[in-house]
DNA sequence: GAAATTTGACCCGG
DNA sequence: CCGGGTCAAATTTC
């Protein structure tokens, strides 16, 4: 479930799924602010200073969401068209059967992998959405800044999900990726279980530490080189240590678990208890970030 | 050495 | 021919 999602291929009730989502965001951003009180009332060990910074963070990654949000319907809905439109019809839906040849005579393989239509679009602050996707693509798209990515289910070859997305930087705001997908998962393999279900009973805030705006990143957790698109890549051990720097010292309990295979996939899920709450921090996929779950 | 990413080449529809 | 989507060899990373 994606934090900020608008639009839909059909153009059913746009309407309706922006305010839905603007009523989250604006929720989102009450318990942050909670969180921001609950952090800046306790006494805190030099360790856990970055934690403030990461609470205004949070903060004003909702304000602005919130802002694009409401900038209007007709630019929400306008960006959702456009991203939809570059589609091929939706008539194309048979497969085109080896579409490629090489040199030494063309791959019987592939078949049957022809995306249909959208299925939806999304806009998300994260490209990650508890699915493991393989890069195969990047495109430069014309009249627009930023190239498009395009990524399948990791699992394709083992359960020939068909399942494919493609992700680009929005031109309004180039912390937020617009996703579109294609196809449904047939692999049922998701990520980080138990952290990515959304049951309901805790606020989720997502915070996306490659952002291009880094003047103000949490001091605690890393730098890195900018990455092609501008999804940041780090190693397995860098973000686990990122994580245990912020969860150094104080009442952590938890720690960190499920670190995959660097370079595959950067999963770590580490867990402190705080102020009264019970504070999580999970960093995972090969774009760097982390979600934060506050717990009552 | 294995697995994922990069990136130029290739395919196809308009 | 152009532009978007995909392939796959080369490269990167662990």
């Amino acid at each position: 479930m994606a934090l900020i999602a608008t639009g839909a291929t059909s153009a059913a009730s746009p309407a309706a799924a922006s305010m839905a989502a603007s009523e989250l965001m604006a929720q989102g951003r009450n318990s942050a602010a909670v969180l921001e009180t609950i952090l800046q009332g306790a006494s805190l060990p030099p360790a856990h200073g970055g934690l403030q910074l990461l609470a205004a963070e949070i903060l004003r990654c909702c304000d602005r969401a919130l802002t694009v949000m409401r900038a209007g319907e007709a630019a929400e809905s306008s960006a959702a068209a456009a991203a939809a439109g570059v589609k091929r019809k939706p008539a194309t839906t048979t497969a085109p059967a080896n579409r490629k040849r090489r040199a030494n005579g063309g791959s019987s393989g592939g078949g049957a992998s022809s995306p249909a239509a959208a299925t939806r679009v999304e806009r998300s602050r994260t490209s990650e959405d508890g699915y493991l996707w393989r890069k195969y693509g990047q495109k430069e798209i014309k009249n627009s800044k930023r190239p498009r990515l395009y990524f399948r289910c990791s699992y394709k070859d083992d359960d020939g999900c068909t399942a494919t997305r493609h992700v680009q930087q929005s031109e309004d705001d180039p912390s937020l990726y617009v996703i579109t997908y294609f196809g449904d998962h047939t692999c049922s393999r998701k990520l980080a279980a138990g952290v990515d279900e959304d049951d309901g009973t805790f606020q989720k805030f997502v915070i996306n530490f490659g952002s291009a705006s880094a003047s103000s990143s949490p001091p605690l957790l890393y730098e890195s080189s900018s990455y092609s698109s501008g999804i940041r890549r780090e190693t397995t051990s860098t973000i686990v240590e990122a994580v245990k720097l912020l969860l150094a010292g104080g009442s952590r309990r938890g720690g960190i678990r499920g670190e995959g295979r660097a370079g595959r996939i950067a999963s770590g899920v580490g867990g402190g208890e705080f102020a009264g709450g019970r504070l999580f921090l999970c960093v995972s996929g090969t774009g760097a970030f982390a979600r934060l779950l506050e717990l009552g």
